[in-house]
DNA sequence: AACATTATTGGAATAGTTCCAATTCTCACT
DNA sequence: AGTGAGAATTGGAACTATTCCAATAATGTT
């Protein structure tokens, strides 16, 4: 069950963005909050369908897309995989580890995002910046150097 | 044509990575390099016809991979769009220009690089790093200069 | 030249996402 | 509570990006 502070955020969320709240969008929410790993849409739709087996493909993607909006969630994509929804608001990056094909988050400290915008030109302004590491998690000892 | 530096330069890498130069593989390369905004593999297709009216989408799709095996270009992709190629082998973020569809290279200066590994848990290693923004150049202001 | 290996081809198949028209729901206003 | 306008949902078709496959062609090696 959602908890009350949640739904809450949520239907406030929405409506700021001129968005409603509806069952589906809950259902959709709860579900990504409920597992903290970062699923795709196809991933959020088996969740969902165990409370709410008559939601389609469609209204999943729709949901999404309004909790996107509303600033709820983030999307989240590597090369030539499906997009993945992420409910972590705190300034962080992604590290997709190969091995596992997990993705961890990893936080990143403030004074570092400001480094991060320094870097663009001036005329220059960014909605939302994307850092995101491809590697793997446990490789302890055998780390062969590679320098470019 | 292919300067012979460049060609040797392909050739070069392609071996290393156990990988054959193949005239398909030159073309591709050259009309990445010629024109250096960030492809897609469509785009790729299409300009390489002019030159090689008979070559298909898989040989592009099969040459782009062969190019990003052996490091001499890159992937590059934002939320829902299709995957880029950019052949700039420097440490670079990539600013996508929602307004003009213009994807834009960010140098990023090796302390910055630095700093962005110092922020992974020490076990966990990475092959590569991303870093891309979203957002307008065009600055918010009225801006009557117009620089490119 | 013959062989083994690798690359290319066209087309079919798959995956991920979007679109559409019909229906249902919700909210604001009586 | 009833109604109408706008928003959300639905299923399925359509679309886009990418991969797969089996047959053919090219290449480097002996």
């Amino acid at each position: 069950m959602i908890s009350e502070t949640q739904n809450t955020t949520l239907t406030q969320r929405l409506t700021d963005s001129g968005l409603r709240s509806t069952p589906h969008r809950e259902v959709v929410y709860q579900v990504i909050l409920a597992k903290r790993d970062h699923p795709t849409a196809e991933e959020v739709f088996d969740r969902v369908k165990v409370q709410m087996p008559t939601i389609s493909l469609a209204t999943v993607y729709n949901c999404l897309d309004a909790l996107v909006q509303c600033g709820l969630i983030k999307q989240v994509n590597f090369v030539r995989e499906p997009t993945r929804y992420c409910p972590n608001l705190h300034e962080h990056a992604h590290f997709h580890d190969e091995t596992t094909g997990e993705i961890h988050d990893i936080g990143i400290p403030a004074d570092l995002m400001a480094r991060l915008r320094s870097i663009l030109p001036s005329d220059y302004t960014a909605l939302s910046i994307d850092l995101s590491f491809r590697g793997s998690a446990r490789s302890p000892s055998t780390q062969p150097d590679h320098h470019d």
